[in-house]
DNA sequence: GACCTCTCAGACAAGTTGTCTTACTCTTCA
DNA sequence: TGAAGAGTAAGACAACTTGTCTGAGAGGTC
């Protein structure tokens, strides 16, 4: 199996995001939005973002019109768990616990979030 | 400025592994953990991963003797941190808490991980 | 001074990534 | 009906990255 390389890279990613913001577009809505400034085949280089996007599954394309319509197949928080995912099993063995004790240590958190994080907790003893 | 990719890449990663097991070595030293199973050239491998780490400030040589003795300048920890703002650079704008709320709401945690981090949140909450 | 082990500098192929070209297929509408 | 315009499909391309290797020269040691 083919194996292709299972991220996103950043010319895919401009194209991802204008499709969480606007979904489902096409080619042509979707090169305006991502290479406003114009620059010649730009549609090009989004139609073959897409057609690699589309060979990682991380968007949808529907064929049954006349124009191909594409929507993300892949929404933010699976990609922010996908690279957290990858940095585990690199760095720590495929244990994410590292990464949690790591965020909690590492950086000053807000209040905000502090208070956000142990409603989280809480709710998940509940749930046990 | 001619910017370096500031990411530690797989055989440098495999080299930097070594360092933070036995560090301090030397080339030779790390060329036999790292390629263990001989292969001609991994001798030379690992100097070019070395000098391309040491120019990314990732570890330092110690220049003195007549052979260079080679040490991690940069811990797991500091690698984690390091990856985990990447992902929050690209995807989060900057922010952490998305990628906190992820890790806590999208795997299930253990027991064990839930009092951890249950404890190091008193703990912030007393050094307020 | 021959030999060995270093360091240093750079070459190299393979793969990735972003961009562009070309060929062909459909619609549409005068 | 058939020419024009807009779409899809397929692949070429340069620039860059990454892992590996080669060759030249320096410095000990016996």
């Amino acid at each position: 199996m083919a194996q292709v390389n299972q991220d996103v890279t950043d010319a895919e990613l401009a194209v991802l995001q204008a499709l969480w913001d606007g979904e489902p577009a096409t080619i042509r809505q979707l090169s305006e939005t991502v290479y406003r400034d114009g620059g010649g085949s730009s549609y090009a280089t989004v139609q073959k973002l897409l057609e690699r996007l589309e060979a990682k599954a991380f968007v949808a394309r529907d064929r049954s019109g006349s124009v191909h319509v594409f929507r993300a197949a892949l929404n933010r928080d699976e990609l922010i768990r996908r690279r957290l995912r990858a940095v585990a099993d690199t760095l720590c063995g495929g244990s994410l616990t590292p990464l949690l004790t790591s965020l909690v240590q590492g950086e000053p958190l807000s209040d905000r979030d502090l208070r956000t994080l142990r409603a989280l907790i809480d709710d998940l003893d509940q749930r046990v």
